[in-house]
DNA sequence: ACATGCTGTAAGCATCGCTTCACACGCCCC
DNA sequence: GGGGCGTGTGAAGCGATGCTTACAGCATGT
């Protein structure tokens, strides 16, 4: 029971709710899948599955059995991963994830510095939130990230307030704070050198946010706010999440926008950005699942994005 | 790779040394463990094991694949409890390991009263020293163990020294302490009634304790006195782990002993047992599997026992 | 009432995995 | 040095496993 083939066969069925979709899925016969599934059920004296004429849908005893399976999942993942680690003892894959704004300032640099210490080593990149990035670790789709949280918001948390893992099934290593800039037209009252700006100064302005369930910069900043007793003026109409976007909309006098200091650093020539007293962070960090192996390739990666992070930190 | 049979052919070639011996323990042809083990390296794609004309030895990679394969283990066969006690809800297999003075205090009664109340499990009791049973725990052997520990020598820790499991693998229920009482023959100065004993009024005695190696009394013994500032004498010719041997050697005048509490049930009428003031201490706990799912039997067993020790506690 | 989409069953065929038998190799003892 | 005795390995054969194809049963929706 819970063969190789079996797990991936029921981890199909539990996500698509079908054994006929989940043959699809897997170029298989529904036909092969209800047997197997049907062995399944007769192994583990159980019946797993409750049939309708609409798909199938999981028992509790399938749930229990669909947990080991993922586990064992993972468990045969790694062991793959750490053989050929440990054969090879270099190259083999990397699997590296990141979010937008770091993408640009940290993980090109670093897989361009990477790609020439190890040609050898087949290099992915896969962009994604923090959350998506954190449930591709879990399951091994990931072999490193760049992630970010902020105070209240873990990053495994995706932007309905789910968590994708526990806390305990993925390891970080901080690298640093990524703070919050103003982002404000030249003519701005506040565009003038001077003293700092505090979140106060800000409960009169229309601020422009990211569309709620997008990203978490809209969202998020305006309940930080709120527990820093500031209620920010969120524009209900012009929301984006494209900070070329956000530039324009700003440039053109409807708001003014919060932008992390890493999204900085392409600026167009009529706006401005100052530095915010108390401004919110996002903690960025380097992100692996926990006890997996760590073959050379990720642990060189490690190094690599720590240096860029230094040098990223010693600017700020 | 790593099919189910695949696993138990891995482990049972990592702990016989030998294709050989494996499949005689697993009653299969050499053959078919050489070709399955063949095949495993082939999907590896690594040498998992050095040839030698006196057996195999495993190579690191080899040893990589069986700590998941142990993993793997572990997860199949919680699976399958798991939806055992799931779909029957009672009934199952409840196998309950203890340690000799506990099984006729505790473990004896308990399976008594468990009986009467769960006809329909089939319930089984192993025999053994605290580290033996943690190490069927983490390997699934057991599914509940009487354990104990003394201040300085975790239950997990063999009598040489080696954890055969991590800490945070076994988890554990405290139940009561079985203090070390003094076993006098009754002619004995301290035999009479009077102030209570102390450990350094023992600096004189002779002390029949356990062989070494055999069971921690001895040594241990020797070291929390030690720590205590008491260097006891330990008769070196007159050693023995079974109490009753203990107490003809004690009536015989050959020297004294001390014996836990639980083990004083059944006394010889020509040696009186005393209390000893700071007596060191064997912590009694139940233990289980850190994450393995907790049947109806196993709660119900763990309800048992910690009433019959709750009666122990008053007692004391 | 029919079509549709789902699961479940029966028959056929390829593959997998065991056993049996045979062999090559290193070690030890005579 | 040669013959046991242990080891791991390979080829042939046979049964079991697991896929496909084809078809049946059943509920739903048009």
């Amino acid at each position: 029971m819970l063969d190789e083939r079996r797990i991936e066969m029921l981890l199909a069925v539990a996500e698509h709710g079908s054994f006929t979709r989940a043959a699809a899925a897997l170029s298989f016969t529904p036909s092969a899948i209800s047997q197997q599934m049907g062995l399944l059920e007769r192994d583990a004296g159980a019946v797993l599955f409750e049939r309708s004429p609409r798909g199938v849908r999981i028992t509790e005893a399938g749930d229990a059995l669909l947990l080991h399976a993922e586990a064992i999942r993972r468990h045969l993942l790694d062991a793959r991963a750490e053989v050929a680690g440990i054969t090879k003892a270099r190259g083999g894959r990397l699997a590296f994830g990141s979010f937008p704004t770091a993408t640009a300032t940290i993980a090109a640099p670093a897989i361009a510095t990477f790609h020439r210490r190890h040609e050898e080593v087949d290099l992915q990149l896969l962009d994604g939130e923090p959350y998506e990035s954190a449930a591709r670790l879990h399951s091994r789709e990931l072999d490193l990230a760049l992630i970010f949280s902020l105070d209240n918001w873990p990053a495994a948390m995706d932007y309905e307030g789910n968590l994708v893992a526990r806390e305990d099934e993925i390891e970080m290593l901080p690298l640093f704070d990524d703070p919050f800039l103003l982002l404000l037209p030249e003519s701005h009252r506040l565009a003038a050198a001077g003293e700092e700006v505090k979140l106060a100064d800000l409960a009169e302005e229309r601020i422009i946010g990211s569309p709620v369930g997008c990203a978490p910069w809209g969202m998020d900043l305006e309940h930080i706010c709120a527990e820093a007793g500031v209620e920010l003026m969120f524009q209900a109409t012009y929301r984006s999440a494209d900070f070329q976007a956000q530039q324009a909309l700003v440039a053109s006098g409807l708001g003014i926008s919060l932008l992390p200091r890493l999204a900085a650093s392409a600026l167009r020539a009529d706006v401005v950005i100052r530095p915010l007293m108390n401004a919110p962070v996002r903690h960025v960090a380097l992100a692996w699942p926990t006890g997996a192996y760590r073959s050379p390739a990720v642990k060189s990666m490690i190094e690599v994005i720590e240096a860029i992070a230094g040098d990223l930190r010693f600017q700020a």
